[in-house]
DNA sequence: TAGTTAATTGATAATGATTATTATTACTAA
DNA sequence: TTAGTAATAATAATCATTATCAATTAACTA
């Protein structure tokens, strides 16, 4: 994955963990929800925290960072893929299905911006509240 | 018998504004934003009314409600199009490109989720903050 | 390896976008 | 005309996110 800023950032054992617990999850939780999982390993681990490590990785393109209706929520699988919101009960699912991957590169020579990644989410009724 | 309920809309001269007013710009004004262009027609007009109907108009597929990083963004155009979001003005912009218009009906048999739209976002820097 | 420095942290206050509440107004249908 | 109710204005409440700042610590340097 591109890494958009330079970095000369530390390897804090608080953004390791960030990163790890968000591997490990298949659901997509917003900054509250990772706060509660890294507080199992790290209990004094403070908000703030949790959400100016999930700007940066999300910066450094390890992350994704989505559009959950309410809030934001993060994927810990950066390769990017379509995801689903449910507009009722506001849970949020990948979708297994390719994505063109050179879109990106397409769309920026296209307008001569400079573009990082892109997002794609679909709104709608999940299978359970259809 | 059993009495439906109707759900049915009135036309009033604010909701019948907002959408004059977000048609007309070629930005994608957040709800304080269209608060202020809509404010000159109708003075008296409430903050509450301007967000209630940016999300009637959102539901009823008369708008597109657009994640722009810092807040919600609206677009007066409900025809999909790729948007673009600048990182650092936070300014968005229309993209010209056309869009597999299917998309939403595959992904909805894909998945037996219930697909009303989808909202492609690209993030990067536009011209002026490249 | 000790010292230096700037990135990072934890705690918490502040911000600000969005949502909820409520009394009032004004459509709409009978 | 009247009953029923959607919508409004005003404003309070919510709550996700950001800012602040003193203390801490990872990484660099001599």
């Amino acid at each position: 994955m591109i890494s958009m800023k330079k970095i000369s950032r530390r390897e804090t054992m608080q953004r390791k963990i960030i990163l790890e617990e968000l591997m490990k999850v298949k659901t997509h939780p917003n900054a509250n929800e990772v706060y509660g999982l890294v507080k199992r390993k790290i209990p004094s681990i403070s908000f703030a925290t949790v959400y100016r490590n999930l700007k940066l990785l999300r910066d450094a393109g390890k992350i994704i960072e989505l559009d959950g209706g309410r809030f934001r929520r993060y994927d810990g699988n950066p390769e990017n893929h379509y995801h689903f919101s449910c507009t009722k009960c506001n849970k949020m699912f990948d979708i297994k299905e390719n994505v063109d991957s050179k879109i990106d590169k397409k769309i920026s020579r296209l307008t001569a911006f400079k573009v990082f990644y892109h997002n794609t989410v679909f709104f709608g009724l999940c299978k359970r509240c259809r």
